[in-house]
DNA sequence: TCTCATAAATGGAACGTTCCAATTTTTCAA
DNA sequence: TTGAAAAATTGGAACGTTCCATTTATGAGA
């Protein structure tokens, strides 16, 4: 039945009375092969179930045509819509990237690069787990393989990154909070570990102090970066003495879980606390109430990232700029209406 | 600096002093070496840089240890979820699976099986997209590459299937909603290219004939599954003769959708009309309403389609017995309160 | 010390492709 | 028709690994 050994290019040469080497000119569509010759090596491919061996090519010739992209975690949806920028743009060159997921474990993550790398990918886009240590990449360095990050960066690296400007991010909602009369302020969810913390924290204390609120004065509370997490940190953040009215959260989730917490204090969001995201998911403007947050042009960002390690294949460096996205203040709901008069949409 | 010229196991055989075939055999962990020697090796390796070439071993041996899942929609959390639970148990079976997304699109698909096949993958998990042509499928069956699918099973097809009991979730949903005393219902969302739609629906309506409820009075609304088909799903539902006042969806997506619809409307979901949603995905618990579902356990279907394959791989086999998940009902409050009395809403 | 069984290490032939250099076929001007 | 240039095709040597059949080293018993 099955041909348990499967056809090589050397069958197919048998099948269509040419020899090896045109079957391989034929499949590689070069027009170095005449026209009637091209049509009976393809009929004979159709016929016999061949597969193309890429493992076989790929050692002789040096480039592999798959990429890798290693994303920290497939289940939260920005990260997911993040995926499939890429994906737009490698379809569009005609190549198909392989997908893994780390789920955020730094052990995981060496495994999946390792075996990337033994398969040999030909470029990488990495979404670095929590935690990853600063020589996780050395390998990839080492064996030159064009390799770019993804919204979060690493402290000692010359890793070319591709992520939003978080530090303008958080600015914006300090002002934007501030503008809405807020004075008590908190900084909600995410950890230390994480660059985008800084940045995004930085971003925020720096629009408070501009407008007069010293950093001492803002509730900075670290979380998990999902809806439980924010659920913890607005408890945390209502028990204190003097609580804040609104707060900027780590990213859209820890929005989602705040909001939730605040009705389970009789808070209504918008009305009684303002919450500002990050991130702004799909999900955002769905919810209710619709989050006001930071728009980082996820799939924007994807395809820029994808562009980058495209150009980098070609012109076979590893070196590139970064690129960091512009955000936006996508105003909605969850902030409720404007205590002063900006005239945005209602 | 970077060595051009990549390392190869010969590389290594000099650096260590020993053959090419002794360096093989540590690679391979084979305890034929004398650990000493193993030893020499090893930190040969390590100072080298060397990146093992699987499609070298590959080209030698027959199987790969590359499994590929492709999956429809990465962007849906609930297949996210599916893809997780299979990414878990490829874990601990030591493979890393690659992963990549069709957006249920068949061309793409294609074009992705392809590249799969050409990789040489041991086995594959494919989650259909929408409007798989049938004869999708007969390259990969011709090469004799062990697949199952995952959630959705095509028309005329021989391979195995790991899926939950849609028709049983169906059913229940439909005595739910009777049971809360309901007597107009509709079915939202999804469409009869899709065999779950059928399954789900079937269910449905048999729970619906059992109460004494005529298929023919049983609304039923095709429309996307997403959250924009649900809303549009509910305008329609509204806007017939004598209204619905429950619904099952075709899956949790559509019954958030339906849920922003209904207040729009300025009807309270759970209070003015009762929503069932399918697949139980992670945001059902939180959303508020929480939403009531039919919980499938996403990430065990994920497991069990994982061992599947594994053990089709194991035991060189191209067929499997399908697996038919059981499902439950996870009552919250989307429905309401129970109705003792049978009355129509006010 | 020698033998012999066993343990450890090795060389060479594959695996399926690409690419180069070489060969054969075709085309066309003289 | 002939010859030479151009077009089309081809054989063989890689590529980096595994595996088999051998060879070489080790150590126990005499």
């Amino acid at each position: 039945m099955s041909s348990r050994d499967k056809a090589t290019i050397l069958d197919i040469a048998r099948e269509a009375g040419v020899s090896k080497s045109t079957v391989s000119l034929v499949l590689q569509g070069s027009d170095l092969i005449r026209p009637e010759t091209a049509a009976k090596v393809r009929k004979a491919i159709a016929e016999s179930g061949y597969v193309y061996n890429r493992g076989a090519a790929n050692l002789r010739r040096a480039q592999s045509n798959v990429i890798g992209m290693v994303i920290n975690d497939l289940t939260n949806p920005f990260y997911a819509e993040m995926a499939v920028g890429m994906e737009r743009t490698f379809q569009s060159a005609g190549i198909v990237p392989f997908i893994a997921n780390t789920a955020e474990n730094p052990v995981r993550q060496d495994q999946v690069l390792k075996s990337m790398l033994e398969q040999g990918v030909s470029g990488l886009i990495v979404a670095p787990a929590r935690g990853t240590s600063p020589d996780a990449f050395k390998r990839i360095e080492l064996a030159g393989v064009p390799i770019v990050f993804a919204m979060r960066r690493l402290a000692e690296s010359r890793i070319p990154v591709v992520a939003p400007d978080n530090h303008r991010g958080g600015l914006l909602a300090a002002q934007h909070l501030i503008a809405k009369g807020h004075r008590r302020l908190a900084f909600l969810g995410g950890n230390a570990g994480l660059s985008v913390y800084h940045e995004r924290l930085g971003g925020f204390l720096e629009g408070c102090a501009v407008a007069g609120i010293p950093e001492t004065s803002v509730l900075v509370i670290e979380g998990d970066t999902n809806r439980r997490g924010g659920m913890a940190c607005l408890d945390t953040a209502l028990a204190v003495a003097e609580p804040p009215t609104g707060a900027l959260c780590f990213n859209d989730a820890v929005a989602f879980g705040t909001m939730l917490a605040l009705r389970k204090h009789h808070l209504e969001p918008g009305a009684d606390f303002a919450v500002v995201g990050f991130d702004d998911v799909a999900e955002a403007q769905h919810y209710v109430p619709a989050l006001t947050s930071i728009s980082v042009d996820t799939p924007g960002l994807g395809e820029r990232a994808a562009h980058a390690v495209l150009k980098m294949i070609q012109t076979r460096t590893t070196r590139a700029e970064d690129h960091i996205g512009s955000v936006t203040l996508m105003v909605r709901e969850s902030c409720g209406p404007n205590r002063i008069d900006l005239g945005e949409r209602p």
